[in-house]
DNA sequence: CAATACTTGCCAATAATTGTCAAGACAATA
DNA sequence: TATTGTCTTGACAATTATTGGCAAGTATTG
């Protein structure tokens, strides 16, 4: 129930001092849902992981990898073959495609 | 547009002289349904999985690891950073979650 | 040319996701 | 303990997505 990009913006947001009153209203939605995003209860779209990291004055890029890889973790969590079939992905995504 | 997992079952199928029908009907769906997912253009349930291995009589697990690189790659695909996602997940689930 | 197999586009029903709101919990401070 | 400010929670309606099935279409087979 909890997400590495959502904590890593908790940790970021709570180091600058930011409230998320102030986060929010850049992203512009209710303070609950930046919440629920940093406790990994509600989904973080991808446009908004720039904007975050705008916000946050960290790395887009990693920001970005942290948000691909939870995504890929809901995917394979609980799957027996999870090991197999991302080494499939791996091997076929540098075959260019 | 493709799939993994469809196309697999589309040769298993045929090879075995199988019409749609017949699998549409031990898996209780129209024969439209099977068609599409044989095509990519609709999804597999997880649960029909298991159903097709058995009909098809092919290996449940290697159904289900195709099925799981057809989801992951779903995530992954157009990601800049899917090469370095992927490895971090790889990480995380070798150390036990 | 039938007859049979497969494909396609569309639809209504259902399910999932969305943002918002109001009330609640919690912490610090007076 | 009251007050204030921050964050959390749950419920809700509205929108959006997904679903399966139908009917009409296009191949394919004999």
């Amino acid at each position: 129930m909890t997400s590495q990009i959502g904590d890593k913006i908790r940790e970021l947001r709570t180091k600058q001092n930011l409230l998320l009153r102030q986060v929010a209203s850049k992203l512009e939605v209710d303070t609950s849902i930046i919440s629920k995003m940093e406790r990994g209860e509600r989904p973080i779209k991808q446009e908004q992981i720039a904007i975050l990291a705008d916000i946050l004055k960290a790395d887009k890029e990693e920001l970005q990898t942290l948000w691909l890889a939870d995504q890929l973790y809901n995917v394979i969590e609980g799957q027996p073959m999870a090991d197999e079939a991302l080494k499939s992905v791996s091997k076929k995504i540098k075959k260019g495609k």
